[in-house]
Parts: C-alpha cells; sequence; structure tokens
DNA sequence: CGCGATTCTGAAGAACTGCTGAAGAGCGGG
DNA sequence: CCCGCTCTTCAGCAGTTCTTCAGAATCGCG
C-alpha cells in the first residue's frame, strides 16, 4: 500500500519519503521539511494519531492528512482533534487524495522556520539541531558553524580560504591544518553513511551535494 | 438545511451568519472576520464553487469547508481545486463536521498566545505566576524576565548576547557569569523536575524545548 | 612510474566554557 | 539600624573543545 503511494505520488511530481513506523515516521518529520506528511492510522509500534498529537507537541507544524481504512466517525474526529488536517478513508480515488494534497499543503507553509536541507542531512537554524537520516547529531560549536556555512552553499564549491574567515573570522593566525582536521571531524560525525555528502575539491576546497 | 446548521453550530458555542445566495455570500465573506466558511455547491445563483474561487482571487484567505450533496470525486477535487480545504459530502454525522471545523479553521487562528507554556511549565505574563506541574513558583524579578524571555522563543536558541541585553539593558558591564548563576538558579527552582526543559547549547546560549 | 603538492589521520597538550559554592554589596521594610 | 532578600562577583573545577604536530596516504602531472 505504501509502496503504491509512494509510486503514484512521485508520478504526480512529489517527492516521497517512507517511513516503515511510527517512531520512524516521528523522527524523519522532526528532522526534515515536508510539504505534507500522509499518516497512516494504524502503524506498528505507535500509532498515527499519537504520532501526529507528539509532532503539534513539539511545534511542528506540516501538514498532516490521515489517509487509514479506520473509517469510523470516532476515529475520524480523534484524527482530527490530535491535529491532522485532513481525513481520508480508504477506498479512495487518487484524484481525491492528489486534491485533498493540494488543499492540505496550500495551507501549510509555516513561515519563518527555514530549514537546510540536503538530502537526508538537515539543520534548523533556530534550535541549532542537526539530523542525519532521522538521527539527532551531537556538533561543537565550530562543528556546526562549518556545516551550516557548507549547508547554505550547497551544491557550491567553498574555497578553503573563505571557510577560514567564515568561520574562524578574518585574520587569525590559524593552520590551514585546522581546517582539514574539523573536516575530518564532521566527516566522521555527519557523513558515515552512504552517500556520501561532503566532497574535497583538491586545490580549492570544499562541497556539499546530492548525491 | 441551513437553518439546522445554524441552530447546532450555535449551539456548539459558535456565532454564525447564514447567507440565502452565492451572491449575498461573497459580499459578507468579504466585508466581515470569519474563523471559517461553510459553503454548499449548488447555491442559488452563484454556485459555490465560482464563490470560493472569487473569494482565494480577492485574497480572502478565510477557510472554506465546503458542505454539499455532490459527491462526485470529480465535485470533491473541483471543490478544493477551486480553493477550498476541505470538502464533506451529505449526509454527514455533526461530530464529524465539528471535528473537520475545527481542524480546518486551526490553521487560519491568529497565533495570540496568552499564555506561555512548554510541557508543564507555564508562565501568565498578565499575573506573573509561573507553574511547574501544577505548582506554582516564586522566582524573583531578574528570574522571571529570564524564563519569559526563553519562553517566548520555546524551541529556539537565545544567544548569551540576546539575553544579556533583554534581561540587562544594553550595555551594562555585567559580567557573562552572571548569566549562568541565574541559569542554574532558574534551573533550581524550575527545572529539578524530568524532563529537563532549560538546554544549554554550548557556545550559542540557552533554550527552552519540548521533552 | 615517480615526484611534489595536497590532503588525511591519530594523538596529545593547551585553551576554553559553563557549572558550582560561597561571599560580599545593595536595598527596602520593620 | 538590622534583617532578609536579591543581585553580582569571584575562584576553582571538570569536562569539552580547539589547535598543533608529525607521519601516512592520495592525487595530479610530466
Amino acid at each position: 500500500m505504501a509502496e503504491l503511494l509512494r509510486q503514484t505520488l512521485s508520478e504526480d511530481g512529489h517527492q516521497v519519503l517512507l517511513a516503515r513506523d511510527g517512531q520512524e515516521g516521528f523522527e524523519i518529520a522532526q528532522c526534515s521539511a515536508f510539504d505534507v506528511i500522509v499518516m497512516d492510522a494504524t502503524l506498528p509500534g505507535v500509532d498515527g494519531f499519537t504520532v501526529t498529537s507528539r509532532l503539534r507537541q513539539s511545534r511542528n507544524q506540516t501538514p498532516v492528512l490521515m489517509l487509514t481504512a479506520r473509517d469510523s466517525p470516532a476515529d475520524v474526529v480523534r484524527g482530527l482533534d490530535s491535529g491532522a488536517d485532513d481525513y481520508l478513508t480508504k477506498p479512495f480515488l487518487i484524484d481525491v487524495l492528489l486534491a485533498r494534497l493540494r488543499a492540505v499543503s496550500r495551507r501549510g507553509a509555516i513561515p519563518g522556520t527555514l530549514r537546510l536541507q540536503v538530502a537526508d542531512l538537515s539543520l534548523d537554524p533556530a534550535s541549532h539541531r542537526v539530523c542525519r537520516a532521522g538521527e539527532e547529531l551531537n556538533l561543537t560549536p565550530r562543528e556546526y558553524k562549518l556545516l551550516e556555512l557548507l549547508l547554505r552553499n550547497r551544491g557550491r564549491v567553498v574555497s578553503r580560504d573563505t571557510i577560514l574567515e567564515s568561520v574562524w573570522g578574518f585574520g587569525t593566525g590559524i593552520e590551514e591544518n585546522t581546517l582539514e582536521v574539523f573536516m575530518r571531524q564532521l566527516r566522521l560525525k555527519v557523513d558515515t553513511r552512504e552517500p556520501k555528502l561532503i566532497r574535497t575539491v583538491r586545490g580549492f576546497g570544499y562541497m556539499l551535494q546530492e548525491p
């Protein structure tokens, strides 16, 4: 079912990320920025109602559309009151789902909370939180600054000089090697799993790029 | 039908204004501020789809819930794409309608935060009262100001500089350490029990967050 | 293939940050 | 004037973070 949905949505031009259970869904949702979340009610582990209300409790405003076979009025009310924006029951027509997704995501855009993101790596400047694949990472201040710089320039190469100047400030008599050491440290924390996101551009600098 | 609805909604505590046709509905909606509009599709004169899309064209953002007997998928899609936020078909249960109204109007609501709150910690700016887990806390003026600042920025990191400036005012030659001492004091009073709400973000500042 | 330049790596000491307990200064009320 | 409360500073400590160094590995180029 989930796989079918993913395919359909992809064909409609959306980028889709699939979570296998409630816990995973919650973590992914907390760490990445989505236009909309499609939530099943009956999930392995934590159920969809709980996940939704937890998201809302932690101030996650992403629109949620619940899509489930549980069609009793009580379930509908429960779903909506747990914080979902719409509730659609199976069976349904794809066209209707797509229209409801459009309607729900139209409202969604919560202003101000911008989030820097590349693949499954995300950084929230407001809370200084960094996640890779749903898992929160603990960075030191310098590592954080470095990553933020790379993320703000994702897809572009950042020269060593630029990095030194913007992370360490102008005119600090810092060895070039220090930067390399930090890069390594950052890679150990952020870029252990595949695909590798941080690329060395020999003789120039570093860049962060989509796989 | 409309009359029945009006009565039901009134009983649920809403203020209701009834429009008899599309044109009247459009004009009323344009002139007053509503939490939500319940729109029939088949109206005398201008139909509900047209009214909705006209409202959107003229930048009226009031949430619209379409409520109608026309239940073909094509109509649902048309309704949503004309700018409605939800589409409910007759027959329906009142409870479901009410839940959908809540869901739809939640998004439009102005975030007028009267009471600042994170988890079981709450602060009422009006009475200067602070409670944790239902128990009232006695804070000194500075501790209170500090907590209020953090609470107003819950979920976001507040930098040391920002704190110093906004709690102590600009340009007071205050030691950084003073802030640390107050933070500790605040923690002793507010954050002794689990879960811990105050988080120190090394190298930047502090933040208050949901567990 | 071999060379020089560049980057990576692991370890170790220095430097720094935030936490803590205590003590003095300031202030208003009794 | 003294007392209690609040505010501020100080000095020490423990843990973390930063920086440097030296050697190994890798790359680009002739």
